[in-house]
DNA sequence: TTCCCGATCCAACTTTCGGTTGATGGCCGA
DNA sequence: TCGGCCATCAACCGAAAGTTGGATCGGGAA
């Protein structure tokens, strides 16, 4: 009997994945929470064997803190993350706080329930789509921004000139400049209309 | 007794309607579709009363499209949008396209219920959350741009320059310009960064 | 320790890219 | 028939953006 907690704020989910493990004796849906901090009570409460994890929820914090908090704790289950979006920042994300599988909502059932399985096991589910854009991640070197300059490339994204970024920022407009260059080369462009581009499409930028 | 069908791609949300909807003896599911024009024909065919429709699909086809497809036929049912996302552009559309009403996926089930009561009495139901954005919507007069100014605006989302936007849509530079000062009278800014940004929140922009 | 590298910060120069102005023809609805 | 919107373009101008070069500070590696 494997004993399953699922966290994600949708009731509709809840009650759709409810009603989806129910058709298995093997699998015993112990408990649901609505937002992280509640999943990772449940987590250290009931001691299940996998959660199923949202990456998305209304608050700010999100799936992947849940998860490591969860993975942190002294025998901790599984986490199965399942969720809607899979851009290349959230699935590093998850997969660097310990999610031991990454599956997508349109998945169909009897795939979602051998995952579950496979965690409950030990072992690691990726859905195909997931697992080509982790492996092609690893291929092509990961461009990783500083703090700082992911901070320019935000006030970027929203529009704002590179004076009234220093504004913000507190510091001088060359300063700015000397972070969008170095942004330019990571990111192989040469504007700061294409930098967004390709962070948003990368998953840099939400 | 009052005769509904689904049309959601994600399986998982499909069980949880049924599962939610089950324990209603008034509200019957007769069907459900995991593409729009699926929906479409469950709706033809079934004739139901309401038809519980999302928005994203996997597709190109989107849910408003297929509302309008179901409210042009001779006895259509209500339909009633039922999504995750909550942009101006997305609400508009499913209001223009016919929906009787209009819910976030996070709704509380009683609340779905009732709003799915409304929609087969004929009445409308929307959300507070969407009611509220209508009305903002309809005070402030919404910038709707040209066909040739969205796709301006989508290349320039893109990354690209004035001169690679000219030559992929076989014009001048001039005019691309030209595109871009309407656009940003209409969206009152004066910048394109701001103008993708701008457009991005306020929906016209995916 | 020393050296190197990356991050953060800044100044001065150059220019391209972007934005402004103004003008034309076509189309549609009032 | 006229006015307005859309799409198209040319020429001008300047600021904002990009380039080059350099300083400082930490934290590793050697």
């Amino acid at each position: 009997m494997i004993r399953i907690v699922l966290a994600d704020d949708h009731p509709v989910v809840r009650a759709g994945l409810r009603a989806m493990l129910a058709g298995d004796p093997d699998l015993d849906v112990v408990g649901d929470a609505a937002d992280p901090d509640e999943a990772i009570a449940l987590a250290t409460d009931l001691a299940p064997d996998v959660v199923l994890m949202d990456l998305q929820f209304g608050t700010e914090r999100t799936g992947a803190d849940a998860t490591r908090d969860i993975r942190s704790l002294p025998e901790p289950p599984a986490v199965l993350v399942l969720t809607n979006y899979d851009t290349d920042g959230d699935i590093l994300g998850a997969v660097e706080a310990g999610a031991s599988g990454y599956l997508l909502k349109d998945a169909p059932p009897d795939e979602l329930i051998a995952a579950i399985r496979a965690a409950a096991f030990g072992e690691t589910a990726l859905a195909p789509a997931i697992a080509g854009r982790l492996l092609a991640r690893m291929r092509s070197p990961q461009p990783s921004l500083s703090t700082r300059e992911t901070e320019v490339l935000h006030l970027v994204s929203d529009g704002a000139t590179n004076v009234e970024i220093a504004a913000r920022l507190h510091i001088s407009e060359a300063t700015v400049k000397s972070h969008l260059v170095h942004i330019y080369t990571k990111l192989g462009v040469s504007s700061r209309t294409a930098a967004v581009a390709t962070a948003r499409r990368t998953g840099l930028l939400r």
